[in-house]
DNA sequence: CCACGATGCTTCGTGTACGAATTATTCGCT
DNA sequence: AGCGAATAATTCGTACACGAAGCATCGTGG
């Protein structure tokens, strides 16, 4: 690996925007996956949710906020309104009655058949847009990044 | 720019694994961002607060919720809370009544020398670890990125 | 078989986060 | 001067989002 790290002063301000656009991207398409949820009458996370159940027909309260990425609690309220509104039930398991899984109901199979943008879907357009270089550059170097940060914060936890 | 667009399905996964690293990071970063707010007794969002308060001497409301990208009315309760911690002190324009300028208290001061580590700090630790051709190359793609998604946006607006 | 730790979900308290409505002030235009 | 649009901040209602505490259920070791 050559020259790994220079001076850190030289790329700062590189650095600084690399995290800017990263955020700028972020908070972008969650904006606008709120938006197109707005249109329907949905959060955005309701909107994730609604999309997620239509794959995968149902899935427990757990494995839904593991890919969310929240805390149970959170998916907890989240369900809890889109209950109300008659978009999904609840339904214990039998065999480990611990467990809820949620399923869509006719409503909420049918609001989301009608919702044609997936979410963070405009990020994803931008994406196929660019070259296949620049998209296997991209991928290499966010691993890479993501390794650090993996390693940073496993260090943390010990 | 040669070979824009291949089929999407066939780099379907490659868009979808950039997605999640890119919100991985931004989370994660969030994640320990908030870790180290903790340790002294704030939130995430009140110790980037701090850490721009003690950059800039002061700012209005409205450039402090310029500068953390978030609505006026969210940084109101942000600085509501500060304030009835004595960290910081809202002080009226002379020039323009409407405007409020937020300062540091000595109390915020203090805990702001206290605090040697940025918001995002891990993040940038991260960036500086990658060679001086990667960070150009991420640098270049995101922005490519970047005016693609801002493209479709003031599409939108119109 | 049964005590006990682990697991799945909910509840509660607090802190963002947003958008719409409100208030106070300023500025442009006549 | 003075009316009306624009701007700065706040208030209000709703929806995340998290962590700690609580409750029910499961699984295992003794």
């Amino acid at each position: 690996m050559a020259n790994p790290s220079p001076p850190i002063e030289t790329i700062r301000p590189e650095v600084d925007q690399i995290v800017e656009t990263i955020i700028y991207l972020y908070t972008e398409s969650r904006r606008l996956t709120k938006g197109i949820a707005r249109e329907v009458g949905l959060t955005g996370p309701q909107l994730t949710v609604l999309k997620l159940l239509e794959t995968f027909q149902d899935l427990s309260l757990s494995s839904l906020s593991e890919r969310i990425r929240a805390q149970n609690s959170t998916v907890t309220g989240i369900i809890d309104r889109m209950e109300r509104e008659g978009l999904v039930c609840r339904e214990r398991s039998k065999s480990d009655r611990r467990v809820v899984y949620i399923k869509l109901t006719e409503k909420g199979a049918k609001l989301a058949r009608e919702i044609r943008v997936e979410p963070l879907e405009i990020f994803r357009i931008a994406l196929t847009s660019l070259t296949q270089a620049d998209l296997k550059d991209l991928l290499r170097i966010l691993m890479k990044l993501q390794k650090r940060v993996l390693a940073r914060v496993e260090e943390e936890e010990t």
